[in-house]
DNA sequence: TGGCCTCTAGATTGATCGCTCTAGCGATAC
DNA sequence: GTATCGCTAGAGCGATCAATCTAGAGGCCA
């Protein structure tokens, strides 16, 4: 089984990752929120912070992951599931005080031209929701090639809203975007019209 | 007359903070940079790091802002200015190795929720574009409010191209994200259709 | 010349950074 | 019993952080 501890620190290490950003979270800060013996960090993470950054970062993704099958097995096809994700996104990050947005953009950026692993991970998560969403796309009818595109449309509308949106403080940038998201959508299901 | 060093000082900030984000970056390497003395740096910003910053990513954004006089002024129409405008961010992405996005984006994620004067001037910068663009948008006989939606739904798909980009090392997210841009600015020239 | 003010110059502060180190606990193996 | 191993525990390393401090250089006006 693994370890507690570890498991801990990596959930940790997720939480403010996401809320402060990498360069900002001290390992220490990460140890004294999980509650774990300071050692226990690099007998874990022999890596160090990069290790552990990667790891969290995997795990953050994989829990974004999960938003999708949420909202696209709920809704009735793929535009009322694209509304209400762009929808759910705008309410949360409002509720959270525009704290809730994507748990790994900032760190994506912060170490894009710095540490390779980390950029690494980071793009296999962008990687994997793609393919989530591609794989929603493909599946109401949408040809494998511009499936993808949509796909790449929607992610990056999501992230772009998201840094308007935590900087200006509204979530005018979120529904705009859904509303542009939803439009993609509809344009990739009929492709005769326009 | 503005002085000299100060002048430098916030180049060399606006220049490291693009490349690095905020909070990588130290005071001594600005100063470095810049080849000022380190005295002068709180002799010109009492406010210290954090004023050096706010006052860096709003010449950044001014900076930034002018490529859109300078695409929308030589293009054909508002379409034509919108792809290119995609197409040469790709291009400089590409031959930059992947660090000439956007020289904010980071910045205001790192700093959105932990230093209000970074934050005000990142939205300060974010909505001088929206207004240059959709001053264009409106040129071209769009309506007001749909004129904004569009520059925020062209911003945002820049904005997050940018994170996928960086992060995934390919051009791809930016021109898939410039094609959707094309489409809804054609969208908004022709809005019976659809 | 003397006084004032802007700016230069960098040593220094206390705190924090990521990380290494030794020491020891507790469970399992033989 | 005792040797081994996984993990805990935290002191302490050198480096670097943002920021403050004193000291003085140089121009301007009286």
């Amino acid at each position: 089984m693994p370890s507690d501890t570890r498991e801990r620190l990596i959930d940790a290490g997720a939480e403010l990752f996401w809320r402060q950003g990498y360069v900002a979270t001290g390992v220490k800060q990460i140890v004294t929120t999980a509650s774990a013996p300071f050692g226990s960090m690099y007998h874990f993470f022999p890596g160090g912070k990069e290790q552990l950054g990667a790891e969290a970062v995997r795990r953050s993704g994989a829990a974004y992951g999960e938003l999708v099958p949420l909202f696209f097995d709920t809704a009735a096809d793929v535009v009322s599931a694209t509304l209400s994700l762009f929808g759910g996104a705008a309410d949360t990050l409002r509720d959270t005080d525009w704290a809730d947005a994507c748990p790994i953009a900032t760190v994506a950026l912060e170490v894009s031209n710095t540490s390779e692993p980390l950029r690494q991970a980071c793009a296999d998560v962008f990687e994997s929701w793609l393919e989530l969403l591609g794989e929603r796309f493909r599946a109401a009818g949408i040809a494998p090639d511009r499936a993808r595109e949509v796909a790449i449309v929607l992610v990056a509308l999501l992230e772009g809203a998201f840094v308007l949106a935590r900087a200006m403080r509204t979530t005018e940038p979120v529904l705009a975007a859904g509303r542009a998201a939803v439009a993609e959508v509809e344009r990739a299901l009929s492709p005769d019209a326009g």
